[in-house]
DNA sequence: CTGTTAGCGCATTCAT
DNA sequence: ATGAATGCGCTAACAG
């Protein structure tokens, strides 16, 4: 083993096992017309030098399909949402034969993202993007546009582009009005991160149900551990809270696990609805805003698909309702209760 | 709109177009140096014949890095388990200057999975490849051992490879012993789809400790609904069935609905235990055999980084522990109760 | 602003 | 079995 980097060739391979370059393809392509000890030579120079074959080169040089290639740009692991999202999305664009890479993105860090990004634009390594609960700046896109590559957003509204959104304004009063209307008097928002636009909005329908003057904690992350954190916290500077809106179903159960610990009775003594249904919250019977996350797989791999295969196609920007799911963490309507009907899912 | 496939090249937007290829590249780069008259021309002229640059070509003649490419190969949204070995598998190798690429493939279907793989080693899109629950042919191995591709396995002890794995003989006896210790006399296995070898070996260690004759169950695919019908199926044909040990988590959680909706008391009438210890397990209150989801990801990630980059290491295999977490899914061990302790993880 | 000319790194004929 | 030559489709200097 030895030198490093610099982009090495064949052509180093073959001076160095005193071949020539013919020789060192077909060791690199498992060719059987090669003697085995010329191989070990070939072999061994790679191993020295460190030799690692172009890929671009080689597909280039081989020929074959030049499948598009989608990629995606996504917290996907900042929650389980993603993995609703983007299940669709891969079943489809495999259909489609288009391959798609999910690009994993830090929704706290913007630089890291903007990075990523410009990678993959000066690397060209992809006809089509899918972004995914983020935005992007004027520039990009107008950078974007003028390389010609196509791109939707998903569950983000970006002006001008085709996105598949939802209304997190009204998701965030949709849920406030129903602990409102259950009874709550003193209702309390535990929301996200707000350098997502999602959260910004289901504060804002919060407040436009509950008034501006109700408590608020911000998570700057979507984890249980969050979400019991801010709940101790809220429930420390605000005993009299009797009903919680969280602005994610993950930061509910943490919620939930603090309410547990202190003793409270949910839905009896405090209310709690989550922000999205994700799997398994009808198990734990989670009243919770439910969102579309299967369209917004199935939409924008489709929308992406079409718009690459024949560019021009105009893709109409959609708007998918939300929906409130009641189950057990919330008391029913104050005139006659009836929870627990069609909550499975 | 017109043309279909066909190669197309920049040498002939360049003829329709009535311009030199330099130009067609030119608007292809989004570069300023074209008068919007001609570039106009050359997107119609890209637009009528439907052309779509090769990216290989573009890669190539930029000069941009070659950065390593790791495939995956996993079946990914089978579980929330391949969820948790993902996530790591793609910080690390985001940290190593890699690209990570998924693909989901289809436990039950064989022959998608080697056209997969077919495609990945004719196309050269990658220089490792990490297999996670899932063997090679002897046939496939030659071959990527030939090209000089490494490859590590996960969750699947394949000889003569780099894998990490754990005793799933072992964690199916170690699940079902804790079932019988608490006082079940009858129990039952809910096993995954045998086409994976993990559930074969659950089975067995499952057989190991209750003896050859008590009542498996084999669900096809990993769902709350597949567990839920097993389940159902079981009590129908077993009543006096007061254990069940399910090969995953997911399963289990089916095995509770069912039993609740059949008013079993759990774990007073029944006990049950799952496998994985995937998320929100815990706050279920699930006993379950934890699997080491997070070492998977990142002993995978870390030894193809090593084999990509220096052909040729010596990577040695490891078994990790299984370890039983009991929550209260499950009645303590018959001398004292002790539930509830450190369970949530 | 636009066309001509060289390569990019490798796979592949062909000869030998 | 092995080497020399040709080209994959495109970008990037250069000339005009």
């Amino acid at each position: 083993m030895a030198a490093m980097s610099a982009e090495l060739t064949i052509y180093d391979i073959a001076t160095r096992a005193g071949v020539g370059i013919a020789t060192v393809s077909r060791v690199l392509n498992g060719s059987a017309r090669v003697s085995s000890a010329t191989r070990a030579a070939v072999q061994q120079a790679m191993h020295d030098l460190g030799f690692r074959p172009n890929r671009a080169a080689r597909r280039l040089a081989a020929g074959g399909p030049n499948r598009p290639r989608i990629a995606a740009l996504l917290p996907l692991f900042s929650s389980d949402f993603y993995f609703s999202v983007s299940r669709p999305m891969a079943q489809i664009l495999l259909a489609e034969d288009m391959d798609l890479v999910l690009f994993d993105i830090d929704i706290t860090g913007d630089e890291a993202k903007d990075r990523l990004l410009d990678r993959i634009i000066q690397e060209r390594s992809c006809e089509g993007v899918i972004f995914c609960s983020m935005g992007i700046g004027q520039d990009r896109q107008a950078q974007l546009l003028n390389l010609g590559i196509p791109f939707v957003c998903v569950d983000y509204h970006l002006p001008g582009a085709p996105c598949i959104t939802v209304d997190n304004v009204h998701g965030g009063a949709l849920a406030t009005r129903h602990v409102l209307a259950c009874g709550s008097a003193r209702p309390a928002l535990i929301n996200g991160p707000l350098t997502g636009i999602a959260f910004r909005d289901r504060l804002r329908g919060f407040q436009e149900a509950a008034g501006p003057d109700q408590p608020v904690i911000t998570a700057d992350i979507l984890t249980r551990e969050a979400g019991a954190a801010a709940c101790a916290n809220l429930l420390r500077r605000f005993p009299a809270t009797d009903g919680i809106v969280c602005a994610s179903d993950i930061l509910a159960v943490g919620v939930l696990e603090t309410l547990t610990k202190q003793g409270r009775q949910v839905p009896q003594d405090i209310q709690v609805v989550g922000f999205d249904d994700q799997p398994l919250m009808d198990f734990l019977g989670l009243t919770t805003v439910r969102q579309p996350m299967a369209d917004f797989g199935a939409w924008s791999a489709r929308s992406i698909a079409a718009l690459v295969r024949t560019p021009g196609t105009t893709v109409p920007s959609v708007e998918q309702p939300l929906a409130l799911i009641t189950r057990t963490t919330t008391r029913g309507p104050m005139p006659g209760e009836k929870l627990r009907k069609k909550n499975r899912r």
